[in-house]
Formats: structure tokens, C-alpha cells, sequence
DNA sequence: GCGACAG
DNA sequence: ATCTTGTCGC
């Protein structure tokens, strides 16, 4: 594309997520962190919900892998940069799930070799193999797990496969261009359906894996987003209704955490 | 031109 | 994501 060209916002964003994407693909045929050190540390949820007068109010959770219990987590606020657009869901809110994640790093003590990130989106069942987990794993250095609530993109194929294990795997979500599977779609419970893409530097296998431990009983989404949607809800409610303000949002740490916790199966 | 379209 | 009442099910 030639310098005098105008290019709009929209399509500088989805040119950087073209080399994302590149980049990302290449670090998905591996584990970067061996599946099974994976299975015995930590995973960091991020989730966001939007406040009427403070704006986007995002949330890191630190989950215990082999218990699902919230350890602790994290939060960051502030004015979203960019409106939602379909396929650029990153640029809206990676940069508080960015601080958010520096917040929470910085607080606790321990720092497990292998982090794995979770993240309320799409991975590389993205378009531009660029969905938001992806451009996370990145920015963050560690493998990351995109699990979404709806298609985003990509040829949708019930398998039935694996009916043996708890979670069952209904299906695959492939690419159009590529035939390359990108995601899988398990089943958490009757009605509901969850879309499991890697992020950046894990296997779809070992994403699944990793997901299918994080799934309790009757809940549709994995512990880690699970406790930072409540979490970020329970926030944003707070602020709206005049209850909480930004200064006294860290004070219902313990209680949330506490919250979370107990309110499990 | 006509849909599809994460959160 | 958010706006919102009643309602189906355990």
C-alpha cells in the first residue's frame, strides 16, 4: 500500500493484526510451558464490564489450577480507547486487562514459572488469527486461552467426539481458508456452549485440556472468567449506584474474594 | 449487493 | 457489553 494512500483507523488496526496473527500461529504448535507444569500452577482470568460513569472496569483473577480457588486479583479502570467493533474487540480492551495485569503481578508474592492467561474472547478463531487472548499472550509473554460464548469466525462442525471424558467436545471450529482447526466447542452443561481457541504459545489440545479442568459442575464458563465477570459486575454496580467509589473499590478485596469463593459449588 | 459480526 | 420482568427448573 503506497504512502499516499488513506487509510482509515479501521484498516491500520486490522494490519497490525495480520502480523499478530503471522507471529501468533507460529507459536501455537508448541507448548511453551510443558502441559504438565501447566496443570500444576496458576491461571490469570480477565473479564470487563462497563461502568456508566467511570467507564470500562476490568478484571485479573490468579486461580489455582488444581482447586479453582481465587487466590487474589486485580483491577484497572478507565475510558475505553475505542468504541466495539467485531474483530477488534482487542484494541477496546486489552490495555486494562494490561494494567490490570501489571496490578495483580505486583501484589502478590509468589511467581509461579508458568502462568496461563484466560480470556473472556476468541483466540486465533479469529478472523486474522488475532482475536483479544492472542493479542494477551503476547503483550504478556505467556500462553494464553481465548474461551467465548459465541462464534466469531470460522466453519462450524458437530463431531460428537470424546464423549468419554466430563466436558464433552461437540465439535471443531475450523478456517475457511486454511481448513485448519482453530477452535474446539465444548459442552459445560445441556444448553450452553463455549468456544475454546488457543491464544498464543499453547496447542489447541493442551488449551482444551487446561479448560476442561477449569470447568466445574453446571458452570458455563471456566473458574478464572468466571470469578472476574462476578467480580467486575458486582464493581461496576457498585460505582453506578453510588455505593463504592474508585478510592474505596480496593476495600471489598477481601470480601469478594471471599464471595467468590463460597458462592461456588 | 447481501449477511455476519467475540465483548 | 448494557438495557430489563417475568418465568422455568432444581
Amino acid at each position: 500500500m503506497g504512502v499516499s494512500e488513506v487509510m482509515t483507523i479501521r484498516q491500520k488496526l486490522i494490519e497490525v493484526q495480520k502480523k499478530i496473527g503471522h507471529k501468533v500461529l507460529s507459536t501455537i504448535k508448541k507448548d511453551l510451558c510443558p502441559l504438565k507444569e501447566l496443570l500444576n500452577s496458576y491461571a490469570v482470568g480477565f473479564d470487563a464490564s462497563y461502568s456508566k460513569r467511570y467507564g470500562g472496569i476490568a478484571v485479573a483473577t490468579l486461580v489455582n489450577i488444581n482447586t479453582n480457588e481465587l487466590i487474589s486479583y486485580a483491577i484497572a479502570m478507565g475510558e475505553p480507547p475505542l468504541e466495539y467493533i467485531p474483530g477488534l474487540l482487542a484494541f477496546r480492551e486489552a490495555p486494562l486487562y494490561y494494567t490490570a495485569y501489571l496490578s495483580l503481578v505486583k501484589k502478590i508474592k509468589t511467581t509461579p514459572r508458568c502462568f496461563i492467561a484466560i480470556i473472556d474472547g476468541h483466540g486465533i478463531a479469529h478472523p486474522r488469527n488475532a482475536g483479544i487472548a492472542s493479542h494477551i499472550g503476547l503483550a504478556l509473554n505467556i500462553p494464553s486461552i481465548g474461551v467465548a460464548k459465541k462464534r466469531l469466525y470460522g466453519i462450524e462442525k458437530v463431531r460428537n467426539v470424546n464423549k468419554k471424558s466430563k466436558i464433552s467436545i461437540e465439535g471443531y471450529v475450523y478456517d475457511p481458508k486454511t481448513d485448519e482447526p482453530l477452535a474446539a466447542v465444548l459442552v459445560p452443561n445441556k444448553k450452553k456452549r463455549i468456544y475454546v481457541s488457543p491464544g498464543a504459545y499453547i496447542t489447541l489440545e493442551s488449551a482444551i485440556r487446561i479448560i476442561q479442568l477449569l470447568l466445574e459442575p453446571d458452570y458455563r464458563l471456566p473458574t478464572p472468567t468466571y470469578y472476574a465477570d462476578l467480580i467486575s459486575r458486582r464493581i461496576s454496580r457498585c460505582l453506578d449506584n453510588g455505593r463504592c467509589t474508585p478510592e474505596t473499590v480496593g476495600g471489598l478485596q477481601r470480601t469478594l474474594e471471599h464471595y467468590a469463593n463460597t458462592n461456588r459449588a
